[in-house]
DNA sequence: AGCACGCCGACT
DNA sequence: GTCGGCGTGCTC
């Protein structure tokens, strides 16, 4: 037997990959590409994953062969990524320039990074007991009346061949519920048998499909043309236009082929309604994949995902990692959606990277949205994506008209324009619902010295602290820190400290003095931080508890309320004089995903956005013309100015406890010559002090992907002769959306 | 990212 | 005397 050697990646932020070398009697079984094995490196020992196999050590690798240390242990359990995996992790850590032991990090559950031995517990899954026959049973009936909830469950249950709790949970169902089906013994709990799910015709519930509009139709059509290749559509698809209808009947002849789809939403996107609906067409086993699972539920979704027992999986921006060895489709819903792009360590997108994977695994991919982000529209209007518009609403209604209201030189009562007090009064009085956007949470978002004017400024990051008036606390909401309430000014010794401005907490407040004959609701963070908070209000909401609701944009995603009819942005000026040229992108967003979640078929919503600038071209735009001709024209703009789409950057951050070390860190990056590529910067960051670390941001543009990926090579085979390369925290962001980071 | 090593200040 | 603060450097 010969000498084995294998490189790997390890759980560090290097790009560079480590080699070991093979014991011969662990060369048997043969080792694999996607192996999970632990060694020790450095003090400790590290789950590792295997990336090349070899019975030479690498050209490439020019250490001391006396260094190479034996791996210490192979792991022997199932967990192993396939090839194509292992394949796109090795892409993603490419397209990104990141650290491939950073890239599989995120893609593994963290039950599979620790050493420490897992136990293999199949998944647990509930079924209706087999004793039980639904014609007189007598707890049964007895349910049926008393426990509507409970029936349903158990109907839900019944209808599966076994469904988990994380899904049940999501649904809006709760563990009493489970409890009290099972203590009457309909339903039971069982190990859920890890085999490749099969598809028969009457997993399709035929009775549950609508009848698709001739618009819907031809994408339908469109996408099953192509169910066998990789290719790209965009569904630019206004509000109740059907978009779902159109993934679920796409969906139909991947499943009916035997593979699996894989649904990434963004972040509060997958609502119950949402889930209900996939559930109700498909009797096929559908996983999960999002912020509220255990480390155990992740590992069961990873695992039924591997093994092909689910069908569907249903997952926030890191499920596009799942192991899905049978996928036939991926569809991205929200695509514009930014929480879908990771802000922290490695910045991937997961619309940009499904599209990698789709285009690997030569299957077709859907991006679907309402408004759809200026880099898709634009692959969408010169053709690298078909391109398919749902301009019908479903049924008859008119879509929520958006109106400005000139707030320049109107009395304004915290923060109300007369005419928008008015509107809303109006609307409170035909018993519909009002939701008012304020995207600021906390009282106030800073206290002031009504004397010497002083501010009270959190020490690490320059900027006000917010005021929290129920904590009765100073919070910074860039760091975290709190602090309490000064009584006198720590400047001049007044006691005529006063908040300045208005966040949610003091409009809720506020507005219940103004309208007290009508229950008001506030969702933001601080009012859903308890689990099942949120979940909870939405219920109400539904149920017509309140008749005012108060939030950020929060409540600007996901969620519908058909019986509000009147949607206040109380202050649409925020993005139009920004210095980042997405601003005005996200806002129009913004607005018209507000805009969506108001009124129904009857009683079509209204939209009132209060402005100092009511001209500005953007809003006039926007309003008039609606957001396609807003995203065009704006198009137009940015292929003027050479701005994303129409060229291509990358973001060095670099940040240090001295001012001067990041500036001169990208300084020295900006010395190099490259082709074709431009630098801007370095300039400080947007806050250039967070946390007490000062920031700069250093941008490179250029007209092609290629000469931008190529330039950062050359920029990172600098970096280890940079002086100040050890002096500053570094990273480096592909496609940045969001420069005030 | 960890973790060790090392070099200085304030405690039993 | 030593406990522990975090700067620096290294990991096959």
């Amino acid at each position: 037997m010969s000498e084995q050697y294998v490189q790997v990646a390890v759980p560090v932020p290097m790009r560079q990959l480590f080699t070991y070398q093979v014991p011969k009697e662990m060369q048997t079984p043969a080792i694999h590409i996607g192996e999970r094995i632990a060694v020790s490196f450095g003090a400790r020992q590290v789950i590792a994953l295997v990336i090349t196999v070899d019975t030479a050590v690498d050209d490439n690798c020019q250490i001391d062969a006396k260094k190479i240390k034996p791996i210490s242990k192979r792991l022997n359990d199932s967990f192993h990524l396939s090839l194509s995996l292992v394949a796109f992790l090795k892409l993603c850590s490419n397209y990104y320039h990141h650290p491939i032991g950073d890239v599989f990090v995120q893609a593994l559950p963290k039950l599979l990074r620790q050493v420490k031995k897992v136990e293999l517990q199949p998944p647990m899954v509930w079924q209706k007991a087999k004793t039980v026959n639904d014609e007189h049973n007598e707890p049964l009936a007895k349910i049926a009346t008393k426990a509507p909830k409970q029936f349903a469950l158990y109907q839900l249950i019944a209808k599966h061949q076994g469904i988990s709790w994380a899904e049940l949970r999501t649904l809006g169902y709760s563990k009493a519920q489970l409890t009290a089906l099972s203590s009457k013994t309909l339903i039971t709990q069982s190990k859920q048998k890890p085999c490749q799910f099969s598809w028969q015709e009457q997993n399709l519930a035929q009775e549950n499909k609508q009848v698709l509009s001739t618009e819907q139709a031809i994408i339908v059509a469109a996408i099953n043309q192509t169910l066998t290749q990789f290719s790209c559509h965009l569904i630019d698809g206004v509000t109740g236009s059907g978009k779902t209808e159109v993934y679920l009947q796409a969906m139909e002849g991947v499943l009916a082929n035997h593979q699996q789809v894989l649904v990434i939403v963004p972040e509060i996107g997958l609502t119950p309604q949402t889930l209900l609906r996939f559930e109700q067409r498909f009797n096929v086993p559908i996983n999960l994949h999002h912020s509220n699972l255990n480390d155990t539920e992740r590992l069961d979704t990873w695992l039924n995902a591997q093994q092909g027992s689910a069908a569907i999986v249903i997952g926030t921006r890191s499920a596009v990692f799942s192991p899905l060895h049978q996928l036939g489709m991926i569809i991205v819903d929200e695509e514009h959606d930014s929480s879908l792009k990771q802000q922290d360590s490695f910045r991937y997108h997961a619309r940009d990277i499904a599209i990698l994977r789709a285009r690997q695994l030569n299957i077709p991919i859907i991006l679907g949205s309402a408004t759809p982000s200026f880099e898709s529209l634009q692959n969408a209007l010169s053709g690298k994506y078909q391109y398919h518009q749902l301009r019908k609403r479903a049924g008859q209604s008119n879509k929520a008209k958006i109106a400005l209201i000139d707030v320049a030189k109107q009395q304004m009562e915290f923060g109300l324009s007369g005419t928008l007090k008015h509107e809303i009064k109006q609307t409170l009085a035909r018993g519909e619902q009002v939701l008012m956007f304020l995207n600021r949470r906390g009282y106030a978002p800073a206290i002031t010295c009504q004397e010497c004017h002083w501010l009270s400024d959190c020490q690490r990051c320059d900027k006000p602290y917010t005021f929290h008036q129920k904590q009765k606390l100073l919070i910074c909401h860039h760091c975290g820190s709190q602090k309490r309430v000064p009584k006198q000014c720590p400047s001049c010794g007044s006691i005529r400290i006063a908040p300045v401005g208005q966040g949610t907490e003091q409009l809720e407040q506020r507005i219940s003095e103004l309208f007290a004959s009508v229950n008001v609701v506030r969702i933001d963070r601080d009012s859903t931080r308890k689990k099942g908070e949120l979940a909870k209000l939405l219920q109400e909401i539904t149920e017509k508890k309140h008749q005012l609701l108060i939030g950020t944009q929060m409540l600007a995603k996901g969620h519908h309320f058909p019986d509000v009819t009147l949607v206040a942005v109380l202050d649409g000026d925020g993005a139009l004089f920004s210095f980042d040229f997405r601003a005005s992108e996200q806002m129009a967003q913004l607005l018209i995903q507000v805009a969506g979640r108001a009124g129904r078929a009857s009683k079509p919503g209204k939209v009132l956005v209060q402005t100092n600038y009511p001209d500005h071209p953007l809003l006039q735009d926007l309003v008039h013309n609606g957001y396609q001709h807003f995203a065009k024209q704006a198009l137009v703009e940015r292929k003027q100015a050479l701005l994303p789409p129409f060229s291509f950057q990358a973001l060095f951050r670099a940040e240090a406890n001295y001012p001067s070390y990041p500036e001169k860190f990208l300084r020295v990056l900006t010395e190099l010559t490259l082709n074709n590529c431009q630098f801007a910067g370095p300039v400080p960051a947007a806050m250039e002090k967070k946390a007490g670390k000062f920031r700069y941001h250093l941008i490179l543009q250029a007209k092609s992907r290629k000469e931008l990926h190529i330039a950062i090579l050359q920029l990172l085979a600098a970096i280890p002769n940079n002086e100040w390369q050890n002096k500053v925290r570094w990273s480096l962001d592909i496609d940045p959306i969001d420069l005030n980071w």
